[in-house]
DNA sequence: CGCGTTCTTGACTCCTATCAAGGAACGTGG
DNA sequence: CCACGTTCCTTGATAGGAGTCAAGAACGCG
């Protein structure tokens, strides 16, 4: 149960899978510059993967060998702690990347489970360490390193700008204007990976949103109803309709008047 | 007063700075192995800064052109939110290294502040995309791109690493169990930096501990009371010896006898 | 010494967690 | 198709932790 590995199309010889793949504008191997080198690249080591709901991609302590791409479903992340409780540290969408954190220690330090059924594709950290055995020429060598840890850069700066964002959130926002805040990164997100901005189907339960936002799962609850009652949104179980984003906004950005509006609605 | 740039060690025509560096062996640029070609860097590039108490390293929006080492002196980083209001988000020891945010962006999204007179070493950022001035064979400047683009992977790693307990604490840990956290943090730190890990001076003051642990500064200062009334420490203004380090790690740990005794004492 | 800054302490309020119960959706098997 | 159990979600009542407001004390500096 464990080998899942599919490698699509290669029954049936077609163009290497990087080719046809979807997201290959967001993945940091595809070069659309050069795309004679990602031929060999997909060819000989990009091989998607899917993975059923509640599996898990890797666990907290697994050996550190890649990063990781979402080509489809959705993911979350989260470590256990010292006490044995579950913390979840981030979602994870169609065309985004995850597993760079533990580069340092050699070992990754979160689980990442499917939410739904969802493929994925695995670029092996040899591909960072020793792009040699790719291309002999030093020159092209040094080119694709440096563009491969160009890219390791760039996932990793957003992790943190991603943390920070976080950080404040948990630390200087309120439930209402934290929650607020969730919502608007879930549906820009949705968006970015191709999916309605406004008319979302949440692909977690209220358990893993308030463990995200450091809420009880009442106060999330609690939440939902209180923003359809002032008519910013409609939710029916996950399925989410933003109706007034602009209000949604104000509370994010925690606007005097959205703020009075919502402690009358309370 | 801007302009206060010292470049040590010029005029009497010593050994370049990096080899007297007290810190060197916490530098990504300063390598062991290859001392040759750190004289080289030490030479041309690297030059320490003096900066006194309460003038900024930088400001949040400032162009990014590298990062920070810490050799004297204590830092704080900070940014400032839509509101206008002041968010800590990290203190800088001797030894540690700060600024590598915003390589993404091209900016600082950080200002960085003097807590008290120290002075700072810059990496420059080109030492990062084009070493390869300062060596035109192809090898060798691939072998030190690496070598410095690991050392940034590293400092990322540790960044990511730092805010994931940053955001543990905020969002799992009461104020008690986080301000605990913070005092084993700053020990460890302060004996890492080559000081008493037992007796220390706090270089920040109560607002700034209250406004990084997202904590309002009154409740920083009753922690501080409870925690002397239990035998944990002993604080007068910003001299502080922590004279119960077991328990005081007891209570970052959540252990249950602990959180007893400190709702008890409350 | 007087002044401003920093820190401490007290009283009170409010936000959110917790406890508890009930309701709605979903899968399964009869 | 319905009964059933399970999971997921909602809603209400209560309590506690930390914030806010306010006043006073200690320290440093000119």
């Amino acid at each position: 149960m464990t080998n899942n590995i599919v490698i699509l199309g290669r029954d049936n010889n077609r163009q290497p899978a990087c080719q046809s793949c979807m997201r290959r504008t967001h993945c940091p191997v595809y070069d659309q510059q050069a795309s004679n080198s990602i031929d060999q690249l997909g060819k000989t080591h990009i091989a998607p993967r899917n993975i059923r709901q509640g599996q898990h991609v890797f666990n907290a302590g697994d050996e550190f060998d890649g990063i990781y791409m979402v080509r489809s479903g959705f993911f979350k992340s989260y470590f256990v702690d010292a006490d044995g409780e579950i913390q979840v540290t981030g979602f994870h969408f169609p065309g985004e990347l995850f597993g760079i954190d533990g580069i340092e220690t050699g070992q990754y330090n979160n689980a990442v489970e499917a939410l739904d059924t969802g493929s994925i594709c695995k670029i092996p950290f040899s591909f960072f360490t020793d792009p040699q055995q790719e291309s002999q020429d030093c020159r092209q060598s040094n080119a694709q390193k440096t563009r491969l840890m160009a890219a390791m850069v760039r996932v990793m700066s957003k992790a943190i700008a991603r943390d920070r964002n976080l950080i404040f959130a948990l630390g200087k926002m309120n439930a209402k204007r934290r929650f607020a805040a969730f919502l608007v990164d879930m549906t820009e997100r949705m968006a970015q990976s191709g999916y309605s901005a406004n008319e979302i189907r949440l692909c977690m339960g209220r358990i893993d949103i308030a463990n995200y936002l450091c809420l009880a799962m009442e106060t999330v609850s609690r939440l939902f109803t209180l923003f359809q009652s002032m008519g910013i949104l409609e939710i029916k179980r996950r399925d989410l309709v933003i109706t007034d984003m602009k209000a949604l906004q104000a509370i994010v950005d925690g606007e005097p008047e959205a703020m009075m509006l919502l402690d009358k609605a309370s």
